[in-house]
RNA sequence: GGUCCGGUAGCUCAGUUGGAUAGAGCAUCAGCCUUCUAAGCUGAGGGUCCUUGGUUCGAAUCCAAGCCGGAUCACCA
């Protein structure tokens, strides 16, 4: 148990014990970090209790200050300024931490195992390839599964590829009529830009098209309805549903391609699923539960035939299932997926990686299934997040105003090599070597920029301003790291050094300010993982790692390790900078960002 | 119009169930490399926490009303 709950309990035991006639709600204690212009460690708002216990800011704090140094064991003295009760934690209690947990090389995790979640994240369209706003969603479906893997959850990460529909068409038809058979092995282009290209050809012709039929008059709805390609990639879609084998053969073909090139990405970004769904083999689902629910008359049917649900009830809008030919919708395939995910899996939750713009479709889905008593409904969760915009405003591929997935990750690799040489920081490093710091530090810097803030805030990037290395960032992380790692070199420990190598330290020593802030942050870790994965909020290890990377950077320059005053200051030190360097490896890491020993 | 989300320094963002004088980074300015990596450290300036009311010992945080921005409310996916 972290020293902030040690603390709390103490209290309420403190107060019980002082106060045995009057029950105090634990709600009401809360235990802070006392700011740094006073002397103390942890806080105790004294206000809450005054008046249930009719006592004075001075003459509670007293007593309960005087219990808490007799009782607790964890507390040495104590100050009160005005109805805040700042407590000072005893040395060895530090020290005790250090030793405790240097072996323990996953702390803060939990095992328990006890419950299977499915994260769903990626999730691409097989008719272009990922680009900037993509990267968000995979980097947090990435870091959300490996934060509640560390959380003791049973994780399976999938995929759901929408590899069918009339965009997936209208790529096949641009790519007949322009491409002149043109593959990605003899063009050299990536399967899933080529592709993509032809998706981009195929709206140029079709707005030529529309503006064509325009100027010989016709309406511009009309012309939207009636251009030639439209229709042919209507007519497509019709005969892929039909089975018809040509077409069948041109898809896969196609889609082989763009998965290719996903494969290729996906390394790249180091990311990775456990199982696979297509649209193709899913899409017809959803039609047996709507049955059941018209039978259960919670679903009813209109005079044309189409299947509708009421939610005005719930204070949202009649919603359409089936339409009235027959086929399903949109929504009609979600329910089916989500009840083919509870029934391949047994999920305790389900977490979808959608963006923000689809918040009401996930809100009515689990409505839904909860109105249609499905068992897989209420574990089902929204992690919505922000989309990604331009200062332009929307990315559009139909538009090619995208900024790419793989040119941002090469961009950042180039500015990272181009960083580091004007530094004069290649020294030593073979060119393999340098090729792969210059992909750690910028896919580090990447994957940092998108994760560092809030997922329910969109945020503008802006490409004209390239991603920053210095300050709030995976670098400044990774440079404190490999300062460590350089200083663990000099003195012989290794990396990942077990307690044996410091079999010297004295546990009694006083910390140093800089010192103990180092290690309070450290202890602290377990809360901040819990709440990573409690608010499906990676951002939190972000703020965390870089505060952590901060109170080494200014520990570092204000005192030295290798020449500390002694030889237990020396070990001491160590000790608290290898357990800094395992903690943001450890944090990083969920994250997908990688720490170098050497930059 | 209904619903949901956001509004904190010039810019990008933190701010844990209400707690002490609202914090970081970038940018600007001034210092710090003969000593463990200066991709760093120290300091300065910069705030009507959108507005107005309310709740209370105490509000950026909770409530109400309003203002601004965004998303969404398809027989699209």
């Amino acid at each position: 148990m972290i020293l902030v709950d040690q603390l709390r309990n103490a209290t309420v035991a403190a107060l019980k014990h002082l106060f045995p006639d009057t029950e105090i709600p634990g709600s009401l204690i809360t235990v802070n970090q006392t700011k740094p212009e006073f002397t103390g460690d942890y806080t105790i708002v004294l206000f809450p209790f005054l008046k249930l216990l009719r006592q004075k800011p001075d003459a509670l704090g007293t007593l309960l200050g005087d219990h808490l140094v007799n009782n607790s064991g964890l507390v040495v003295s104590y100050e009160i300024v005005s109805g805040f009760l700042n407590l000072t934690i005893r040395e060895s209690y530090w020290t005790a931490f250090l030793l405790n947990h240097f072996n323990d090389r996953n702390y803060g995790e939990k095992s328990c195992r006890d419950e299977r979640v499915m994260i769903e994240y990626s999730s691409p369209n097989t008719n272009k390839p990922l680009h900037f706003g993509h990267l968000r969603n995979n980097f947090l479906g990435f870091a959300m599964a490996n934060i509640l893997h560390a959380n003791g959850k049973q994780v399976v990460k999938a995929n759901l590829v929408n590899d069918r529909g009339i965009h997936i068409c209208k790529s096949m038809v641009a790519w007949l009529h322009f491409a002149n058979g043109a593959t990605p092995a003899d063009t050299g282009i990536k399967g899933d830009h080529l592709v993509g290209d032809y998706y981009v050809r195929f709206n140029d012709a079709y707005k030529t098209q529309i503006s064509e039929l325009v100027a010989q008059g016709m309406e511009e709805t009309a012309a939207e309805r009636e251009a030639p390609i439209m229709k042919e990639a209507q007519d497509m879609l019709r005969r892929w549903e039909a089975g018809d084998p040509e077409v069948r053969t041109l898809w896969e073909t196609m889609n082989g391609w763009v998965y290719k090139g996903f494969e290729e990405t996906y390394r790249r970004l180091g990311i990775d699923f456990d199982k696979m769904y297509y649209e193709s083999n899913t899409y017809l689902l959803g039609k047996s539960i709507v049955e059941k629910g018209l039978k259960k008359s919670i679903l009813f049917k209109k005079e044309d035939g189409s299947v509708w649900i009421d939610l005005t009830g719930d204070g949202l809008d009649q919603k359409l299932l089936l339409r009235g030919d027959g086929t399903s919708v949109y929504m009609t395939q979600d329910l089916g997926t989500a009840v083919l995910k509870y029934n391949d899996y047994k999920l305790a939750r389900s977490v979808y990686v959608i963006a923000d713009e689809q918040n009401y479709h996930m809100q009515v889905l689990k409505l839904i299934l909860q109105k249609l008593g499905e068992p897989c409904a209420d574990g089902i969760y929204h992690l919505s997040y922000g989309m990604v915009e331009l200062p332009t405003g929307k990315m559009k591929s139909r538009e090619g105003t995208v900024v790419d997935a793989d040119d941002m990750m090469d961009e950042m690799i180039r500015l990272s090599q181009q960083q580091t040489e004007e530094a004069g920081k290649t020294e030593g490093f073979s060119d393999e070597e340098l090729q792969k710091l210059y992909e750690t530090i910028g896919l580090g810097a990447l994957k940092f920029y998108l994760l560092r803030v809030d997922p329910k805030k969109k945020m503008i990037f802006d490409p004209k301003e390239s991603i920053d290395l210095h300050g709030f960032t995976a670098t400044f992380i990774q440079y404190a790291h490999a300062r460590i790692c350089s200083i663990l070199r000099k003195e012989n420990i290794p990396l990942l050094p077990g307690k044996e190598h410091f079999q010297t330290f004295v546990q009694t020593q006083p910390l140093a300010a800089p010192e103990k802030d180092l290690v309070r942050e450290l202890e602290q870790y377990p809360q901040i993982l819990e709440s990573a994965a409690d608010d499906y909020n990676p951002s939190l290890l972000c703020n965390y790692t870089f505060r952590l990377a901060q109170l080494f950077n200014s520990f570092y320059d204000q005192h030295s390790i290798a020449h500390a005053e002694n030889e237990e200051k020396k070990l001491l030190r160590l000790m608290i900078i290898v357990m800094a360097a395992r903690t943001m490896r450890h944090a990083m890491q969920l994250l997908g960002i990688r720490l170098p020993e050497k930059m």
